[in-house]
DNA sequence: ATGCTACTCTGGTCGGACCACACCCGAGGA
DNA sequence: TCCTCGGGTGTGGTCCGACCAGAGTAGCAT
């Protein structure tokens, strides 16, 4: 195909790239593209789908943000653009951004989270024997020493919460767990200073962890889920964090719409 | 500005496109940048920050995705980058392409989403009043004619269960579902054919749901809590997806690692 | 005063040009 | 023969210049 330098639409609607995305999308679902798969090179794609080079690359950025490939330059087996499926770092930008621009509420986050432990712990619990929780016990260990700065213990923290929800094997809530942590990360360091006696508070924190995992291995649903949404809250609290309680920013100040998932219905709400 | 045509690192590391994200969420944590803002022109931000406007692009192709930004070509107050902070749809776009790239199995979405709803049912029922359910009443109304596809009947009960969320007030709940549904959304439609009597399962479905929303009306929590995970769990027996049962492919067969957020521990789990 | 036309600015795409990198293979030396 | 080292080749990463379509806007002509 020889389209003169600008000459976008061609025979098809606009958004190029958003032809290379669906293009990639449909090939993941009829399987003709598996996890560990290289995609075609960028310029081969080009060609194929008849759009620029450019477009493929912003597609491939999507994707690449979105967690779905992993690219890499050079040349042989390792190099090229390759499906990893690796839904964490997507996730976590996502979030991390929406906080961001506002449109999650710091609080929504903190209630999604502490629903999405609680439901955790209350699922470990419940059926201990068929986790493996050595991976948060042992950062658990590596949160012990007293010399700890409070963001090397919160990264600690962070993780043994996530390792919690991984200790599940729920991808899924991993994944929104990790997304949700990295969103308020900022937060939470910010709320470091305004606690009074640091030393205090890792030295309860590291109670309330050993603690929570004593009653996910003594199979106590209810315990473990009370718990771990105390020591949520207990953190929160301290932290000078607002207090989880009803407030929401306006959804979104845009004044148009119409997207495919838009609802029919009017919204009154709020 | 004058960097010889391939003159990428310049004085900066590599990914110049991260560059332009990373300013720009900066600028929307400084407050700088707020929602209904409008951002530089591409050419505008490229001179600034000393990088290709195709980097910007991908940046702004990112940000897009994600449901920061809404671009428009042209002139006037309108025309332009500006900030959205809509999350649905790239938390959609996200869910349904791990689903595809097999990063999210089915089970595990399944499972998050009855935790979700359930969750959201019980809290609804808690403060029933202080919620509004109209778009949730309007939304089951609309279902009501006979004659309807399954799926329109299946997208209007998608909506259902996303404005409940919404009705809880919860913005990244509300994503979170609006994301899980779009990512089964295929596994649904097809689901769809092996149901016998298509119309009983429609009328049971609209039983369930009015059944729902009564339970919530009537503040009976649990009550609201069990016909929803039972509406849900029920629909996917019979639409013959498996049901959630112990099942999680290997996380990923790349054979690389060491992202920022990789654990620091081993993980022989699973 | 009104209406139409140019202008200008914006994103959307394309194509070509480099760079750095990593593998691969063949030539040449030990 | 085996090992080493240097080019060849292909990949992503980036930049640049060009052009198109869309949408306001200013200004000229009537």
């Amino acid at each position: 195909m020889t389209t003169t330098p600008g000459t976008p639409p061609e025979t098809e609607s606009p958004r190029a790239w958003k032809t290379v995305l669906e293009h990639v999308e449909r090939a993941l679902l009829d399987g003709s593209l598996q996890p560990g798969d290289r995609l075609p090179g960028e310029r081969q794609l080009s060609t194929d789908l008849g759009v620029g080079r450019s477009s493929v690359r912003e597609a491939f950025r999507v994707l690449e943000v979105l967690g779905l490939i992993r690219t890499r330059s050079g040349s042989g087996p390792n190099a090229g653009a390759i499906i990893v499926a690796t839904p964490r770092g997507g996730m976590s930008a996502l979030m991390r951004l929406q906080v961001a621009a506002q449109g999650f509420p710091v609080d929504d986050v903190v209630r999604a989270r502490l629903l999405l432990e609680a439901s955790v712990a209350a699922e470990l619990a419940a059926a201990v024997h068929d986790h493996d929780l050595a991976d948060a016990l042992q950062l658990l260990d590596a949160m012990e020493p007293p010399g700890l700065d409070p963001d090397e213990f919160l990264v600690l923290d962070a993780q043994f919460h996530v390792a919690l929800a991984e200790a599940s094997g729920n991808q899924v809530i991993t994944a929104m767990m990790a997304g949700l942590r990295s969103a308020i990360e900022g937060y939470v360091l910010e709320g470091v200073p305004h606690i009074r006696d640091w030393g205090a508070t890792a030295d309860r924190l590291r109670h309330e962890h050993r603690e929570i995992l004593h009653a996910i291995e003594r199979g106590d649903s209810a315990d473990a889920e009370a718990r771990i949404r105390d020591h949520i809250t207990g953190y929160y609290a301290e932290s000078l964090l607002p207090t989880p309680a009803q407030n929401s920013p306006a959804p979104t100040p845009d004044p148009d719409s119409g997207r495919e998932s838009s609802r029919t219905v009017a919204s009154p709400t709020r």
